[in-house]
RNA sequence: GCGGCUGUAGUCUAGCGGUUAGGACUGAAGCUUCCCAAGCUUUAAGCCCGGGUUCGAAUCCCGGCAGCCGCACCA
């Protein structure tokens, strides 16, 4: 399908456009028209109605902005950034840390200058032409703003909304009674400055994520729900492998997936993408190559739609580890952990350093409390066969002789221990998802374009028309309206234009059906129901046409709480 | 960021240095008992932006912006 013909409509009939547009526009970025933000906020809110009612995960809204040390831990300062050169000839600019591959174990890892050096020293030169290159320069793909006035503090962009979770896991977990797994989830806005936005939605600067944080004991990555559906197929590719299908438990197994939970996401993954109405046929999970994984992802999965573009990453769930957590654990010193009792609580024996106090007491009168508690602080093997302890309190030093302490074995009861949860993050680009969603649902005959959307995403669910705008029908037909509205239905009334038109310009924006006003409905009170991909119709009680649209809706939609594909 | 191609109403397009930029579809108003883009009347809407060449520029040249394709990039 031609992808011009599709962004066409889109403008054409209030999907989306590029922003900005009559300043010139302002490259990767899409405003949303009517129809377009109500499909976009359809399909989140049916993903919230997996994860947060079905599967119970936790949402937040934490803010767009976060200040540097956020990305100092997460690594985005660092390695979000590529570093360039360019040839002082031709003026190509390469990736400096390409240019340096074999002269080095891991060149992303040098710094500006070290890097420089290091292609100095090789006499590396413009790979086109041979040219003198320029000193590497890093551009970092965050968008960099100043927060407060004078010496302002520097704050990001966020580049993902995932760090919000991270950071949040003491609250997360806290809230969710302190059990693993717990989840939890955000559907917002984010920020990339990309060095050349393509593909209308497919590469945006600034584009919504629905991202999800699966928090686990290290050792047991399963989810409730596993069993339930570890028989349902999906189209793998593995890494190195060719595309299959293949059971969750045989894929978990064979090693293929690296654990339930993994398995479970993928599918619960491809559940959304089917109830939303992807074409089956047109996705697959592909794992990604050792070396194209994030150097702390153990495994990682993305979800691809095929479309005119080629084949398109729409989703990726991944096994990112501690790796996350544990960063903000150290970086922030904030105890970032979960709590596992033991089946018995343990007795745990170990030396410590105890004070004397009935010899402390004397000596040191009023502040051997104080020294006291420094004292305990120390290790055993720090005191052992000294004969005088220098104790820092305060400002003062105090020497400690040996008889004031002893090295005793101590006998304490540990309940459980502390571990960094690992986290399984699927991560759904909404703008992509959204585009390959019209891709799938576009239909040609001849000149003729049907949107084939689901029920569940439609923007509009019905069409109501009057079969003239006269004698009457156009006033039954704006009541009909009414009464859908108010049974929470977006529908549409149109009397322009003969119906064929009418009907013909739902099908174009991808609603289910269509209500029709005839003259009939004078005489019995009964209005047609048309079907937009079957051009069937049939005849309804008026006082019924609400809960017939709801039934035509809900047949082009999956089942509420079926878990089937 | 580099190279190639491209930019005319909401959409698709005619134009090739010289009248008032033409058409189709769409949109709007109206007529027509009108169930699948029907017909008729009326009507709105355009040369991406900025410089230059020229008596005269949608047209030629330069720059910018945007789009498409390829390269690069996509932690």
């Amino acid at each position: 399908m031609d992808s011009q013909e599709l962004l066409s409509l889109c403008r054409r009939r209030g999907f989306l456009w590029p922003a900005y547009d009559i300043y010139g526009g302002f490259a990767g970025f899409y405003d949303y028209g009517p129809l377009g933000a109500a499909l976009k906020s359809n399909i989140e809110e049916h993903w919230r109605r997996l994860y947060v009612h079905e599967e119970g995960f936790q949402e937040l809204v934490c803010p767009l902005i976060a200040p540097e040390p956020v990305f100092e831990a997460s690594g985005h300062l660092d390695a979000f950034a590529d570093m360039y050169v360019e040839c002082e000839g031709c003026g190509e600019t390469h990736r400096a840390d390409h240019l340096a591959a074999g002269m080095h174990d891991n060149p992303a890892s040098l710094s500006e200058e070290e890097l420089g050096k290091l292609l100095g020293d090789n006499g590396v030169k413009c790979p086109s032409c041979g040219g003198a290159l320029t000193p590497p320069r890093r551009f970092n793909l965050m968008f960099k703003t100043p927060v407060g006035a004078g010496s302002a503090k520097p704050g990001y962009l966020r580049p993902e909304t995932a760090q919000g979770m991270f950071v949040n896991f003491s609250q997360v977990y806290r809230y969710g009674r302190e059990k693993l797994p717990v989840g939890a989830v955000q559907i917002g806005r984010a920020f990339r400055n990309e060095i050349s936005p393509r593909q209308g939605l497919l590469r945006l600067r600034e584009f919504s994520l629905m991202e999800a944080e699966v928090f686990f004991h290290p050792e047991r990555k399963t989810w409730p729900r596993y069993d339930r559906v570890k028989d349902e197929k999906l189209p793998l590719l593995p890494d190195g492998g060719s595309v299959g299908e293949m059971s969750l438990s045989d894929a978990v197994g064979k090693g293929v997936i690296a654990n339930e939970a993994l398995a479970y996401f993928i599918w619960l993954t491809l559940r959304f993408a089917s109830e939303i109405g992807l074409d089956r046929r047109r996705v697959r999970f592909r794992q990604h190559a050792r070396d194209e994984m994030a150097h702390y992802a153990s495994d990682c999965w993305d979800f691809e739609a095929e479309t005119g573009y080629g084949w398109v990453e729409l989703v990726g769930v991944a096994d990112r580890g501690c790796y996350d957590v544990q960063a903000h654990l150290r970086h922030s010193g904030a105890d970032l952990t979960a709590f596992e009792p033991f089946d018995e609580p343990r007795e745990a024996t170990e030396e410590v350093v105890r004070p004397r106090f009935d010899v402390m007491g004397k000596l040191f009168k009023g502040r051997t409390k104080a020294i006291a508690e420094e004292l305990s602080k120390l290790s055993p093997e720090e005191v052992r066969g000294t004969e005088e302890v220098g104790v820092v309190v305060g400002d003062e030093v105090f020497k400690v002789p040996s008889s004031c302490f002893e090295v005793a074995s101590a006998t304490r009861k540990v309940a459980g221990e502390k571990f960094v949860p690992h986290v399984i993050e699927p991560a759904y680009g909404v703008d992509r998802i959204l585009y390959c969603l019209l891709e799938h649902a576009y239909r040609k005959d001849g000149d003729y374009v049907t949107l084939s959307l689901k029920g569940s995403v439609a923007p509009i669910k019905a069409g109501v028309f009057p079969l003239m705008a006269r004698d009457g029908l156009d006033g039954v037909a704006m009541e009909i309206r009414e009464t859908l509205a108010v049974a929470g239905i977006a529908a549409y009334f149109d009397d322009a234009g003969s119906i064929g038109r009418r009907y013909a310009r739902m099908d174009e924006v991808g609603t289910p059906c269509c209500v029709t006003i005839d003259y009939q409905t004078k005489e019995d009170g009964t209005v047609t129901l048309r079907d937009r991909d079957t051009k069937e119709q049939k005849r309804v009680e008026g006082e019924r046409v609400a809960a017939a649209v709801a039934e035509a809706v809900a047949r082009s939609s999956p089942a509420a709480s079926g878990g089937g594909m």
